[in-house]
DNA sequence: TGTACATCAGTGAACGCGCGTTCACTGATGTAC
DNA sequence: TGTACATCAGTGAACGCGCGTTCACTGATGTAC
Protein backbone atom coordinates (compact mmCIF):
# COMPACT_ATOMS: atom_id res chain seq x y z
CA UNK A 1 0.00 0.00 0.00
CA UNK A 2 1.16 3.69 -0.66
CA UNK A 3 3.45 5.45 1.88
CA UNK A 4 3.97 8.97 2.36
CA UNK A 5 6.58 10.65 0.69
CA UNK A 6 8.35 11.02 4.07
CA UNK A 7 8.88 7.05 3.58
CA UNK A 8 9.75 6.96 0.44
CA UNK A 9 12.71 9.13 0.50
CA UNK A 10 13.91 6.79 3.79
CA UNK A 11 13.21 4.10 1.12
CA UNK A 12 14.64 5.78 -1.65
CA UNK A 13 18.21 6.31 0.54
CA UNK A 14 18.07 2.69 1.98
CA UNK A 15 18.15 1.66 -1.74
CA UNK A 16 21.09 3.74 -2.68
CA UNK A 17 23.22 3.02 0.23
CA UNK A 18 23.01 -0.75 0.23
CA UNK A 19 23.03 -0.54 -4.14
CA UNK A 20 26.28 0.96 -3.42
CA UNK A 21 27.40 -0.94 -0.77
CA UNK A 22 26.27 -4.12 -2.72
CA UNK A 23 28.30 -3.04 -5.79
CA UNK A 24 31.30 -2.38 -4.64
CA UNK A 25 31.18 -5.84 -3.28
CA UNK A 26 30.15 -8.20 -6.19
CA UNK A 27 29.98 -6.01 -8.86
CA UNK A 28 27.84 -4.11 -11.20
CA UNK A 29 26.41 -7.54 -12.94
CA UNK A 30 25.90 -9.44 -9.81
CA UNK A 31 24.15 -6.92 -8.16
CA UNK A 32 20.40 -7.43 -8.76
CA UNK A 33 17.82 -5.53 -8.52
CA UNK A 34 15.55 -7.96 -6.31
CA UNK A 35 18.49 -8.74 -3.86
CA UNK A 36 18.95 -4.54 -4.05
CA UNK A 37 15.32 -4.38 -2.91
CA UNK A 38 15.68 -6.80 -0.38
CA UNK A 39 18.66 -5.46 0.95
CA UNK A 40 16.14 -2.40 1.64
CA UNK A 41 13.30 -4.18 3.22
CA UNK A 42 11.01 -4.24 -0.05
CA UNK A 43 10.01 -6.43 -2.95
CA UNK A 44 11.34 -5.86 -6.20
CA UNK A 45 8.02 -4.76 -7.67
CA UNK A 46 8.48 -1.27 -6.04
CA UNK A 47 11.98 -0.63 -7.77
CA UNK A 48 10.59 0.62 -11.04
CA UNK A 49 8.71 3.59 -8.37
CA UNK A 50 12.59 4.59 -7.57
CA UNK A 51 14.40 4.03 -11.02
CA UNK A 52 13.21 4.14 -14.52
CA UNK A 53 16.13 0.66 -15.00
CA UNK A 54 18.55 -1.15 -12.68
CA UNK A 55 20.93 1.66 -15.15
CA UNK A 56 19.67 4.54 -13.51
CA UNK A 57 20.30 3.17 -9.79
CA UNK A 58 23.71 2.36 -10.62
CA UNK A 59 24.74 5.61 -11.65
CA UNK A 60 23.04 6.67 -8.18
CA UNK A 61 25.19 4.52 -6.54
CA UNK A 62 28.15 5.15 -8.18
CA UNK A 63 27.88 8.66 -6.91
CA UNK A 64 26.78 7.46 -3.29
CA UNK A 65 29.85 5.83 -3.74
CA UNK A 66 31.96 8.70 -4.53
CA UNK A 67 30.47 10.81 -1.81
CA UNK A 68 31.49 8.25 0.80
CA UNK A 69 35.31 8.73 0.01
CA UNK A 70 35.02 12.53 -0.45
CA UNK A 71 33.26 12.87 2.73
CA UNK A 72 36.24 10.99 4.16
CA UNK A 73 38.88 12.97 2.45
CA UNK A 74 36.94 15.95 3.55
CA UNK A 75 36.81 15.16 7.19
CA UNK A 76 40.74 14.02 7.34
CA UNK A 77 41.31 17.32 5.85
CA UNK A 78 39.54 19.02 7.88
CA UNK A 79 40.95 17.22 11.09
CA UNK A 80 44.55 17.52 10.60
CA UNK A 81 44.91 19.98 7.39
CA UNK A 82 45.50 19.36 3.37
CA UNK A 83 48.59 17.99 3.73
CA UNK A 84 48.56 15.67 7.58
CA UNK A 85 44.64 14.91 5.68
CA UNK A 86 45.83 13.61 2.43
CA UNK A 87 48.26 11.72 3.63
CA UNK A 88 46.40 10.11 6.18
CA UNK A 89 43.71 9.09 3.35
CA UNK A 90 46.36 7.45 1.60
CA UNK A 91 47.74 5.82 4.49
CA UNK A 92 43.80 4.39 5.15
CA UNK A 93 43.74 3.53 1.62
CA UNK A 94 46.11 0.86 1.61
CA UNK A 95 45.06 -0.79 4.97
CA UNK A 96 43.65 -3.99 5.55
CA UNK A 97 40.27 -3.48 5.97
CA UNK A 98 40.54 -1.36 2.92
CA UNK A 99 41.48 -4.43 0.99
CA UNK A 100 38.97 -6.94 2.82
CA UNK A 101 36.01 -4.30 2.98
CA UNK A 102 35.42 -3.08 -1.02
CA UNK A 103 32.13 -2.21 0.17
CA UNK A 104 32.91 0.57 2.09
CA UNK A 105 36.24 1.52 -0.19
CA UNK A 106 36.64 3.48 -3.11
CA UNK A 107 34.50 3.07 -5.92
CA UNK A 108 37.75 2.96 -8.48
CA UNK A 109 39.36 0.25 -7.06
CA UNK A 110 36.31 -1.97 -6.84
CA UNK A 111 34.39 -0.29 -10.30
CA UNK A 112 36.72 0.87 -12.52
CA UNK A 113 36.75 -2.21 -15.30
CA UNK A 114 32.92 -2.68 -14.51
CA UNK A 115 32.45 1.12 -15.35
CA UNK A 116 34.48 1.04 -18.61
CA UNK A 117 31.99 -1.54 -19.88
CA UNK A 118 28.89 -0.18 -18.91
CA UNK A 119 26.99 2.88 -20.42
CA UNK A 120 27.68 5.97 -21.25
CA UNK A 121 25.68 7.86 -18.46
CA UNK A 122 27.68 5.36 -15.87
CA UNK A 123 31.34 6.08 -17.28
CA UNK A 124 30.00 9.88 -16.80
CA UNK A 125 29.41 9.96 -13.58
CA UNK A 126 32.12 7.77 -12.70
CA UNK A 127 34.15 10.43 -14.53
CA UNK A 128 32.78 13.21 -11.89
CA UNK A 129 33.28 11.20 -9.28
CA UNK A 130 36.99 10.82 -10.08
CA UNK A 131 37.60 14.06 -10.65
CA UNK A 132 36.27 15.69 -7.20
CA UNK A 133 38.34 13.05 -5.92
CA UNK A 134 41.77 14.33 -7.44
CA UNK A 135 40.79 17.57 -6.68
CA UNK A 136 40.47 17.22 -2.81
CA UNK A 137 43.87 15.06 -3.02
CA UNK A 138 45.45 17.55 -4.79
CA UNK A 139 45.10 19.65 -2.15
CA UNK A 140 47.79 18.17 -0.08
CA UNK A 141 50.59 18.41 -2.58
CA UNK A 142 52.87 21.51 -2.62
CA UNK A 143 53.96 22.65 -5.76
CA UNK A 144 51.74 24.33 -8.96
CA UNK A 145 48.10 23.40 -9.01
CA UNK A 146 49.01 21.22 -12.11
CA UNK A 147 51.48 19.98 -10.68
CA UNK A 148 49.91 18.61 -7.26
CA UNK A 149 46.88 17.30 -9.59
CA UNK A 150 49.10 15.21 -11.83
CA UNK A 151 50.86 14.08 -8.00
CA UNK A 152 47.12 13.05 -6.92
CA UNK A 153 46.61 11.22 -9.83
CA UNK A 154 49.77 9.00 -9.59
CA UNK A 155 49.16 8.09 -5.97
CA UNK A 156 45.79 7.40 -6.68
CA UNK A 157 47.03 5.15 -9.66
CA UNK A 158 49.10 3.33 -7.59
CA UNK A 159 47.16 2.72 -4.37
CA UNK A 160 43.84 1.81 -6.38
CA UNK A 161 46.04 -0.20 -8.20
CA UNK A 162 47.76 -1.61 -5.35
CA UNK A 163 43.90 -2.40 -3.43
CA UNK A 164 43.04 -4.14 -6.75
CA UNK A 165 45.96 -6.77 -7.02
CA UNK A 166 45.75 -7.01 -3.47
CA UNK A 167 42.34 -8.38 -3.61
CA UNK A 168 43.37 -11.09 -6.05
CA UNK A 169 46.07 -12.89 -3.97
CA UNK A 170 46.51 -14.57 -1.11
CA UNK A 171 46.85 -13.28 2.37
CA UNK A 172 50.68 -12.97 2.51
CA UNK A 173 50.84 -11.58 -1.24
CA UNK A 174 48.58 -9.09 -0.52
CA UNK A 175 50.41 -8.00 2.37
CA UNK A 176 53.99 -7.57 0.41
CA UNK A 177 51.90 -5.76 -2.39
CA UNK A 178 50.49 -3.47 -0.13
CA UNK A 179 53.81 -3.23 1.91
CA UNK A 180 55.71 -2.05 -1.07
CA UNK A 181 53.41 0.09 -2.36
CA UNK A 182 53.99 2.44 1.38
CA UNK A 183 57.65 2.09 0.68
CA UNK A 184 57.10 3.72 -2.31
CA UNK A 185 56.57 7.93 -0.83
CA UNK B 1 31.01 -35.50 -36.10
CA UNK B 2 34.40 -36.65 -34.78
CA UNK B 3 37.85 -34.71 -36.07
CA UNK B 4 41.48 -35.77 -35.12
CA UNK B 5 43.32 -35.63 -32.43
CA UNK B 6 45.57 -32.58 -34.44
CA UNK B 7 42.09 -30.88 -35.23
CA UNK B 8 40.41 -31.04 -31.43
CA UNK B 9 43.66 -29.44 -30.41
CA UNK B 10 43.38 -27.03 -32.74
CA UNK B 11 40.26 -26.30 -31.77
CA UNK B 12 41.44 -26.02 -28.52
CA UNK B 13 43.73 -23.94 -29.05
CA UNK B 14 41.04 -21.55 -30.57
CA UNK B 15 38.82 -22.03 -27.72
CA UNK B 16 41.51 -20.87 -24.78
CA UNK B 17 42.99 -18.05 -26.93
CA UNK B 18 39.47 -16.55 -28.25
CA UNK B 19 38.68 -16.70 -24.53
CA UNK B 20 41.57 -14.87 -23.16
CA UNK B 21 40.54 -12.22 -25.25
CA UNK B 22 37.13 -11.86 -24.86
CA UNK B 23 37.60 -12.40 -21.41
CA UNK B 24 40.08 -9.62 -21.40
CA UNK B 25 37.32 -7.24 -23.45
CA UNK B 26 34.44 -8.00 -21.72
CA UNK B 27 35.08 -9.54 -18.51
CA UNK B 28 34.27 -12.86 -17.15
CA UNK B 29 30.43 -13.09 -16.41
CA UNK B 30 29.94 -11.15 -19.87
CA UNK B 31 31.86 -13.76 -21.92
CA UNK B 32 29.46 -16.65 -22.48
CA UNK B 33 30.41 -20.63 -23.34
CA UNK B 34 28.49 -20.48 -26.80
CA UNK B 35 29.98 -16.94 -27.37
CA UNK B 36 33.42 -18.58 -26.62
CA UNK B 37 32.15 -21.23 -28.95
CA UNK B 38 31.36 -19.15 -32.15
CA UNK B 39 34.63 -17.22 -32.22
CA UNK B 40 36.26 -20.72 -32.29
CA UNK B 41 34.48 -21.82 -35.01
CA UNK B 42 31.53 -24.23 -33.62
CA UNK B 43 28.44 -24.73 -31.53
CA UNK B 44 28.31 -24.47 -27.64
CA UNK B 45 27.72 -27.84 -27.28
CA UNK B 46 30.68 -29.10 -27.99
CA UNK B 47 32.17 -27.14 -25.05
CA UNK B 48 32.45 -29.65 -22.82
CA UNK B 49 34.59 -32.16 -24.44
CA UNK B 50 37.11 -29.56 -23.40
CA UNK B 51 36.52 -28.21 -20.29
CA UNK B 52 34.15 -29.56 -17.16
CA UNK B 53 32.64 -26.22 -16.85
CA UNK B 54 33.00 -22.34 -17.99
CA UNK B 55 35.29 -22.36 -14.72
CA UNK B 56 37.85 -24.69 -16.20
CA UNK B 57 37.68 -22.48 -19.21
CA UNK B 58 38.07 -19.18 -17.31
CA UNK B 59 41.24 -20.29 -15.45
CA UNK B 60 43.12 -21.89 -19.04
CA UNK B 61 42.25 -18.05 -20.79
CA UNK B 62 43.84 -16.21 -17.85
CA UNK B 63 46.58 -18.42 -18.13
CA UNK B 64 46.80 -17.77 -21.27
CA UNK B 65 46.52 -14.19 -20.68
CA UNK B 66 49.86 -13.99 -18.57
CA UNK B 67 51.84 -15.98 -21.32
CA UNK B 68 50.81 -13.29 -23.79
CA UNK B 69 52.27 -10.44 -21.43
CA UNK B 70 55.27 -12.61 -20.25
CA UNK B 71 56.11 -13.19 -23.57
CA UNK B 72 56.43 -9.64 -24.35
CA UNK B 73 58.24 -9.29 -21.20
CA UNK B 74 60.49 -11.85 -22.19
CA UNK B 75 61.13 -10.26 -25.93
CA UNK B 76 61.98 -7.03 -24.45
CA UNK B 77 64.42 -8.40 -22.30
CA UNK B 78 65.77 -10.58 -25.02
CA UNK B 79 66.08 -7.63 -27.56
CA UNK B 80 67.38 -4.55 -25.21
CA UNK B 81 68.53 -5.94 -22.15
CA UNK B 82 66.77 -6.24 -18.64
CA UNK B 83 67.14 -2.26 -17.46
CA UNK B 84 65.89 -1.16 -20.95
CA UNK B 85 63.78 -4.11 -21.52
CA UNK B 86 61.50 -3.44 -18.92
CA UNK B 87 61.78 0.12 -19.46
CA UNK B 88 60.22 -0.48 -23.23
CA UNK B 89 57.44 -2.72 -21.20
CA UNK B 90 56.44 -0.32 -18.74
CA UNK B 91 56.44 2.29 -21.74
CA UNK B 92 54.29 0.04 -24.05
CA UNK B 93 52.02 -0.26 -20.94
CA UNK B 94 50.92 3.49 -20.71
CA UNK B 95 49.75 3.73 -24.39
CA UNK B 96 46.58 4.43 -26.03
CA UNK B 97 47.09 1.07 -27.65
CA UNK B 98 47.02 -0.80 -24.73
CA UNK B 99 44.16 1.93 -23.07
CA UNK B 100 41.68 1.21 -26.54
CA UNK B 101 42.83 -2.93 -26.49
CA UNK B 102 42.51 -5.24 -23.14
CA UNK B 103 41.68 -7.52 -25.10
CA UNK B 104 45.45 -7.49 -25.64
CA UNK B 105 46.60 -6.22 -22.84
CA UNK B 106 47.68 -7.09 -19.39
CA UNK B 107 44.86 -9.32 -17.54
CA UNK B 108 45.73 -7.28 -14.09
CA UNK B 109 44.49 -3.92 -15.82
CA UNK B 110 41.70 -5.79 -17.43
CA UNK B 111 40.72 -8.46 -15.09
CA UNK B 112 41.66 -8.09 -11.30
CA UNK B 113 38.44 -7.44 -9.75
CA UNK B 114 36.33 -9.72 -11.85
CA UNK B 115 38.73 -12.29 -10.56
CA UNK B 116 38.72 -11.35 -6.95
CA UNK B 117 35.35 -12.13 -6.83
CA UNK B 118 35.91 -15.72 -8.62
CA UNK B 119 36.34 -18.82 -7.30
CA UNK B 120 40.16 -19.68 -5.54
CA UNK B 121 41.12 -22.10 -8.41
CA UNK B 122 40.31 -19.30 -10.64
CA UNK B 123 42.67 -16.80 -7.90
CA UNK B 124 45.36 -19.10 -7.77
CA UNK B 125 45.90 -19.14 -11.39
CA UNK B 126 45.79 -15.49 -11.15
CA UNK B 127 48.27 -15.26 -8.70
CA UNK B 128 50.54 -17.36 -10.29
CA UNK B 129 50.43 -15.47 -13.35
CA UNK B 130 50.75 -11.98 -11.31
CA UNK B 131 53.65 -13.70 -9.72
CA UNK B 132 55.36 -14.61 -13.28
CA UNK B 133 55.20 -11.16 -13.80
CA UNK B 134 56.46 -9.55 -11.17
CA UNK B 135 60.09 -11.70 -11.36
CA UNK B 136 59.98 -10.62 -15.30
CA UNK B 137 59.74 -6.78 -14.31
CA UNK B 138 62.61 -7.32 -11.35
CA UNK B 139 65.00 -7.94 -13.64
CA UNK B 140 65.10 -4.13 -14.82
CA UNK B 141 66.10 -3.19 -11.30
CA UNK B 142 69.80 -2.50 -9.81
CA UNK B 143 69.14 -3.09 -5.83
CA UNK B 144 68.53 -6.17 -4.04
CA UNK B 145 66.46 -8.87 -5.32
CA UNK B 146 63.79 -7.27 -2.51
CA UNK B 147 64.20 -4.11 -3.48
CA UNK B 148 63.73 -4.61 -7.06
CA UNK B 149 60.66 -6.88 -6.39
CA UNK B 150 59.44 -4.33 -4.42
CA UNK B 151 60.04 -1.17 -7.03
CA UNK B 152 58.24 -3.57 -9.64
CA UNK B 153 55.20 -4.32 -8.16
CA UNK B 154 55.12 -0.29 -7.18
CA UNK B 155 55.52 0.36 -10.87
CA UNK B 156 52.90 -2.33 -11.86
CA UNK B 157 50.48 -1.34 -9.37
CA UNK B 158 50.47 2.29 -10.68
CA UNK B 159 50.35 1.60 -14.59
CA UNK B 160 47.67 -1.00 -13.66
CA UNK B 161 45.81 1.26 -11.63
CA UNK B 162 46.37 4.45 -14.09
CA UNK B 163 45.07 2.29 -17.68
CA UNK B 164 42.43 0.90 -15.58
CA UNK B 165 41.12 4.40 -14.43
CA UNK B 166 41.95 5.73 -17.87
CA UNK B 167 39.56 3.24 -19.61
CA UNK B 168 36.67 4.74 -17.11
CA UNK B 169 37.38 8.18 -18.48
CA UNK B 170 36.85 10.39 -21.73
CA UNK B 171 39.62 10.66 -24.12
CA UNK B 172 40.96 13.74 -22.92
CA UNK B 173 40.89 13.45 -19.36
CA UNK B 174 42.34 9.76 -20.12
CA UNK B 175 45.37 11.07 -21.39
CA UNK B 176 46.19 13.36 -18.65
CA UNK B 177 45.97 10.24 -16.81
CA UNK B 178 48.52 8.62 -18.03
CA UNK B 179 50.65 11.40 -18.85
CA UNK B 180 50.68 12.14 -14.95
CA UNK B 181 51.81 8.64 -14.60
CA UNK B 182 53.95 8.46 -17.74
CA UNK B 183 55.64 11.80 -15.65
CA UNK B 184 56.37 10.31 -12.11
CA UNK B 185 59.77 8.05 -12.63
C1' DT C 1 47.16 -53.48 -46.33
C1' DG C 2 41.95 -54.19 -45.70
C1' DT C 3 37.99 -54.70 -43.07
C1' DA C 4 34.74 -54.43 -39.16
C1' DC C 5 33.66 -52.03 -35.31
C1' DA C 6 34.05 -49.22 -31.11
C1' DT C 7 35.05 -44.52 -29.87
C1' DC C 8 34.02 -39.94 -29.25
C1' DA C 9 34.33 -34.60 -31.13
C1' DG C 10 31.01 -31.84 -32.57
C1' DT C 11 25.75 -30.74 -33.41
C1' DG C 12 21.56 -28.63 -32.09
C1' DA C 13 17.41 -29.09 -29.34
C1' DA C 14 16.15 -28.99 -24.68
C1' DC C 15 16.51 -28.34 -19.49
C1' DG C 16 16.17 -25.50 -15.27
C1' DC C 17 17.22 -21.19 -13.49
C1' DG C 18 17.72 -16.34 -12.45
C1' DC C 19 17.63 -12.08 -14.49
C1' DG C 20 15.30 -7.22 -15.63
C1' DT C 21 10.99 -5.67 -16.32
C1' DT C 22 5.72 -5.42 -16.43
C1' DC C 23 1.25 -5.41 -14.47
C1' DA C 24 -3.19 -5.92 -11.96
C1' DC C 25 -4.05 -5.18 -7.46
C1' DT C 26 -4.23 -3.13 -2.50
C1' DG C 27 -5.05 0.25 0.72
C1' DA C 28 -2.85 4.23 3.11
C1' DT C 29 -1.88 8.93 1.73
C1' DG C 30 -2.89 13.35 0.06
C1' DT C 31 -6.36 16.59 -1.68
C1' DA C 32 -10.59 19.01 -3.03
C1' DC C 33 -14.72 20.62 -1.11
C1' DT D 1 -12.26 20.20 10.80
C1' DG D 2 -14.63 16.38 8.43
C1' DT D 3 -15.74 13.69 4.37
C1' DA D 4 -15.39 11.62 -0.29
C1' DC D 5 -12.37 10.36 -3.61
C1' DA D 6 -8.31 10.23 -6.63
C1' DT D 7 -3.50 9.03 -6.34
C1' DC D 8 0.18 6.06 -6.27
C1' DA D 9 4.13 3.29 -3.25
C1' DG D 10 4.63 -1.18 -2.54
C1' DT D 11 3.17 -6.33 -3.44
C1' DG D 12 3.79 -10.61 -5.70
C1' DA D 13 2.75 -13.28 -9.81
C1' DA D 14 4.04 -13.37 -14.47
C1' DC D 15 6.63 -12.22 -18.86
C1' DG D 16 10.43 -13.01 -22.19
C1' DC D 17 15.11 -13.84 -22.46
C1' DG D 18 19.79 -15.57 -22.15
C1' DC D 19 22.62 -18.19 -19.41
C1' DG D 20 25.37 -22.79 -18.15
C1' DT D 21 24.72 -27.35 -18.74
C1' DT D 22 22.79 -31.93 -20.53
C1' DC D 23 21.74 -35.25 -23.95
C1' DA D 24 20.49 -38.18 -27.96
C1' DC D 25 22.41 -38.28 -32.18
C1' DT D 26 25.87 -38.32 -36.27
C1' DG D 27 29.57 -39.94 -38.74
C1' DA D 28 34.68 -39.52 -39.23
C1' DT D 29 38.54 -41.31 -36.61
C1' DG D 30 41.27 -44.70 -34.51
C1' DT D 31 42.04 -49.61 -33.56
C1' DA D 32 41.94 -54.65 -33.37
C1' DC D 33 42.35 -58.46 -36.28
Amino acid sequence: MRVSQAEMDKGHQRIVRGASRLIRKNGIEATTVAGVMEDAGMTHGGFYRHFDSKEGLVSAALDDAFNDVNKLIDDAVLASGPRQGTEDYFEAYLSERHMNHPELGCPITALSMDVARSTAPVKETFSNGFRRTVDRLAQGGDGTPEENRQAAIRRLSMVAGAIMIARTLDAKTARSVMKACKAGR
